[in-house]
DNA sequence: TTAACATTTAACCTAAATGTTAAATGAAGT
DNA sequence: ACTTCATTTAACATTTAGGTTAAATGTTAA
């Protein structure tokens, strides 16, 4: 949802470590938990984090849950550091 | 340094507020406390956090301590958030 | 060197984040 | 309906982060 939900939620390495994983495709909740070294419960509050996000979109099939990526909201994380990053080539400064 | 101290350090709105402020010039930590509702402790130590992921530098001058911006480390983020983005302009994707 | 000012550091407290285990949910197959 | 499998949620312990006040540091000027 807001800038500080999505920074919040990228400041963990295990979430971005999932996100990253994600870039490949869709995955179950059992897989990218299977890729850690934490408690499958622990790895579902970190997916949750995310899902509040907005970062990842769960369906459910049949007996699993696959998660994927959605980059969407980083479009504002993208905006906000090029507007802090000064760059001001949409209009002339001066 | 890395992605992860900066991310962290991007991850407080008091923070990010900070860098906002420094985008239109070095501040001295006063003055940068001074638009605060919090202590001027607490404002030295988020200084101290953004200064160790490298995204403030500080300079000295008599009495004050001046503050300003350091973009360079954001490029990291936006690598990373490119990548994962999935931006394939750099080769042919099938 | 003492006083005054700007800022940081230390000690402490509370709240939030992360991890664990165990119980709960939800779908599928028998 | 019962069992099994995949996953989440609850309850709790531990760690980390952010805030406060008070003491410490560093600079300037008398």
């Amino acid at each position: 949802m807001s800038l500080q939900n999505t920074l919040k939620a990228l400041a963990d390495p295990i979430r971005r470590e999932i996100l990253s994983m994600l870039k490949n495709g869709k995955m179950s909740a059992g897989d990218i938990s299977g890729h850690f070294d934490v408690t499958f419960a622990s790895i579902s509050r970190h997916l949750s984090v995310l899902k509040e996000a907005d970062l990842i979109r769960d369906t459910r099939e049949g007996k699993f849950i696959f998660y994927e990526l959605n980059t969407s909201v980083l479009e504002e994380i993208m905006l906000w550091l090029t507007d802090l990053k000064g760059d001001v080539n949409n209009d002339k400064e001066e």
